[in-house]
DNA sequence: TCTTTACCTAAACTTAGGTTGAGGTTTTAG
DNA sequence: CTAAAACCTCAACCTAAGTTTAGGTAAAGA
């Protein structure tokens, strides 16, 4: 039954994922100590791994690309439904889900790019009203994960930015 | 004649900076440990900056948010002229190797943003072909310090890479 | 069978970017 | 003049994301 079960859905040991996903032995061990990955173990206490890992680590990946810590990884990651393996609709709508936070990162980057020109390129050096000395403008909140989000206002105000007193 | 110079230049107290940059004092220490700020002691051994050490801490948390490692930022930071105080067309030129740098990453999130579509959004489960497990498209260059660029032809790869194998 | 390769755990080490604490000195305000 | 607030150094500690090392077991192939 064991054997039956394997031949059902082949499983991958640690060594073969590594080289496939392209990670480091370590880090599949450091993956799952953190609940990024799930695996079994054989008769002889070794790891096996169902394929969809690969697919796990892709994500993983990516949302380092984008920014995005394990933490938060994880939490994206648990919205897989756990019963089952994942289907195509299910990667589907991770993929949507991470092209909308992609989207506003890159919204915040532009915003960032239009403080430096008005706060740092421009004469001004007040530190009270130039929204760069502020801090506040990135908003963790736990429903979405962490905002990198700057008040949408902060670009405005650094266009007023221009009291050169310092 | 330190009182002299001192009133030509008026210096700051480390905790007038921590104050007005919004950052810890050990974060100013920790900072000039890492040569990223500067600073002179008065008589009683006590810190005294001047005041464009607020525009470089400005800098500094602009390079943050981008993104940048504090020895990225540094090496930015090193274009400033050393012998004297910064001009605002210093600070003009420093604010437009941002916006390029800006435009990079951007650049670089919507080729994520493509290959998260392509790559996890699609059938393609194959880590052979797809550039998402291909890790070299991060490249550094010490020239252009950290280089945040995919090769471009990795987003058009994601796209032709729909044989779902596993 | 025997030896090499793959795998196991646990703990220590690494880098980045700071923060915290201890113990002592300087400045400032009353 | 004295006490509180600010400052000093140095060392230890912290989190994230892994990597490395040490000592031992399992599996594969000649």
């Amino acid at each position: 039954m064991a054997a039956a079960s394997e031949r059902d859905e082949p499983r991958l040991s640690v060594g073969q994922v590594a080289k496939r996903a392209d990670v480091a032995v370590s880090t599949l061990h450091f993956y799952e100590t953190k609940g990024l990955i799930r695996s079994w173990r054989n008769a002889g206490n070794q790891r096996r791994y169902k394929k969809d890992v690969l697919r796990r680590i892709a994500v993983i990946k990516a949302g380092q690309k984008m920014g995005n810590s394990l933490v938060e990884i994880k939490e994206t990651l648990a919205k897989l439904p756990e019963s089952r393996t994942p289907t195509k609709e299910d990667w589907a709508r991770m993929s949507r889900f991470w092209q909308a936070q992609l989207d506003e990162k890159i919204a915040y980057m532009m915003r960032v790019r239009e403080m430096v020109d008005g706060c740092i390129g421009c004469g001004c050096l007040s530190m009270k009203s130039c929204p760069m000395y502020n801090p506040e403008d990135i908003v963790a909140t736990e429903a979405n994960g962490a905002v990198w989000l700057d008040h949408p206002e902060q670009a405005k105000a650094a266009k007023n930015c221009y009291d050169s007193k310092n």
